[in-house]
DNA sequence: TTGTAGGCGTTATCAA
DNA sequence: TTGATAACGCCTACAA
């Protein structure tokens, strides 16, 4: 069971412990006779330096710790992939957390995270309707940790997306295209980009003398089965609206699953929007682009620096722009 | 930066440090006061034990890692889900490596994971065409691992789905329904699974005393895009196959992609079948349902049963069956 | 060029 | 009921 040691090297070798790992370490001043022999014995039987007792003293696990929302998601799992590629190149090895939007499994989590030592935290927060103290903590504990999202009054590293002009974009090209009964889907409650992609939506409606009816906004939609329920509804509704935006491209999935077994056309009888624009989309919806996987890659350049960092640096703090991508899921009302 | 230490709180309450560690662990034999002493100043100060110190007497350091090939495949992010889902209930935490089926990048994480002292590993390896050094090591070297695919030769704990026969079902379902012509889409040369089904696919073909054309087996496909190139030189084929089996449906998606942008209407002018069903479909294809996330489940439950076991017990081998499940993606000819 | 000693934060053992 | 000490595996000084 037991890993082999260098203590265990340095009794197969004859040598002093601190010989050996000089050596292994590749420090100058051994005569080269040492150094193949203690070489030959570390391949012979399969030496794995124990990284965990380094890290006791050196200071760095090479080890971050990712806490996002669902892995099952396309939109957390191209940030989880631009993460792990940063991390590779960095020989780090990445913690993964998908807390599955229970605020209590990303505290415990991110606690045994530092509780691992962790060099830093990359965290995708709930960020509404909870409250931040396992995030305070970690600045008060000068862990390095970079957000994915910003919390109000918390001065940090964080990237964070423009929802709320996404939104503006896509409301605006729905009713640039004649239509004024818009009806929304939200995701859930503790997500801010939820909370901004709504308000952008209303603010856009407003600017444009547009009023919303509460029956065309649907609440709480997290994964695609949501999505069909609120199909569902729509098919049912005698005042449909003529169209829809939802929270993501998932739920729009879920609508247009709906619609299409109850024989309803989109964007002939209903046109439709979504926020990602995944890869994983045959029909050819209209949505709002998110560069997810830069922002991993991002995310991780951030911590990085901060992690490497010699004196404190300005907190870096990026907005990412969302780009409305127009397919054919949107029919001209003119 | 320095997190406080069972030192720090023994200054501070005055004790000796295996007082605070034996209250801190809900050791009996301490004096109410005492207990209330050192858990109020743990609290105060925000103390998390360092876990990787305590890794270094305890044997057990509550991690452990998960190899996959692609975190955005729906197919390894159901299986991870599954993984983190039953690790957070034993309290632990999941390394995540991602390997993008480069066997080096595998290798290398495998190792660094064995560095860093996990209690096990679950690896979904490539399983065609390289050595298994690493995984033999894990073995030589006792370290408790179970395997997603079995490697002939190696007799550890695995989870394999029945791909050979999951090819013969659809395979069938296709000549069932007139099906002459058919062809295939094989996946990475380093997927075991792919090799199963093009035999299963060979096989039933056979049986029923049908050949197969060359040119209507495409190989290496491995994203989205590549699903539409094959649609793409399909519709520029003439002799074209009356129906296509994909390696898996996110091929079929770009098929499908390619086919709805080029006029090409699936199942009238081609059938087409994939495995996986995954949720993100919108499209009404038959495909090869596989457990993943209960696969995913399986894997951890069998490696915290290894990782906890007194005694060693019999290696676990499941073979988990794939379903086909029935759409309309396929025409009958008859 | 090599060896000895001490420390990292924790737990376990044994003594007080 | 509490405290001192060794040990886990490694690294860094410093001494030989």
């Amino acid at each position: 069971m037991m890993n082999i040691t260098i203590a265990d090297l340095a009794r197969i070798t004859g040598l002093a412990k601190s010989t050996v790992s000089g050596v292994l370490n590749n420090k100058s001043g051994f005569s080269e006779k040492t150094r193949a022999k203690v070489l030959e014995a570390a391949e012979k039987h399969g030496y794995v330096p124990n990284e965990i007792a380094r890290g006791l003293t050196s200071k760095f696990t090479k080890t971050i710790g990712l806490v996002i929302k669902d892995i099952t998601n396309p939109f957390y799992n191209r940030i989880t992939k631009g993460v792990q590629e940063v991390a590779n190149e960095h020989g780090y090895t990445v913690f993964l957390c998908s807390s599955g939007e229970n605020h209590m499994v990303e505290v415990t989590q991110v606690t045994a995270m530092v509780g691992k030592r962790v060099d830093g935290l990359i965290i995708a927060p709930l960020l509404e309707g909870v409250d931040f103290d396992h995030i305070y903590e970690l600045k008060r504990k000068k862990i390095p940790f970079t957000l994915l999202g910003s919390i109000p009054g918390l001065t940090c590293d964080y990237v964070q997306f423009d929802d709320y002009n996404g939104s503006i974009q896509v409301t605006n090209h729905l009713i640039a295209n004649g239509h004024k009964k818009i009806g929304f889907v939200t995701g859930q409650r503790t997500s801010r980009a939820s909370k901004l992609r709504f308000q952008g939506f209303k603010d856009a409606m407003m600017a444009s003398g547009l009023s919303l009816s509460e029956e065309h906004v649907f609440h709480e939609a997290k994964h695609l089965e949501d999505g069909v329920d609120v199909g569902n509804q729509l098919i049912a509704m005698k005042d449909r609206p003529t169209a829809l935006i939802c929270f993501d491209d998932v739920i729009a999935m879920g609508v247009i699953k709906a619609c299409e077994s109850a024989g309803l056309k989109i964007p002939e009888d209903l046109s439709l929007v979504g926020f990602d624009d995944i890869e994983l989309m045959i029909f050819p919806l209209t949505s709002v682009s998110i560069p997810t996987y830069d922002a991993g890659k991002l995310l991780a350049k951030i911590l990085f620096e901060r992690i490497f960092e010699e004196e404190v640096a300005e907190y870096r703090q990026v907005t990412l722009d969302e780009k409305l991508v127009v397919r054919s899921s949107v029919k001209s009302l003119h």
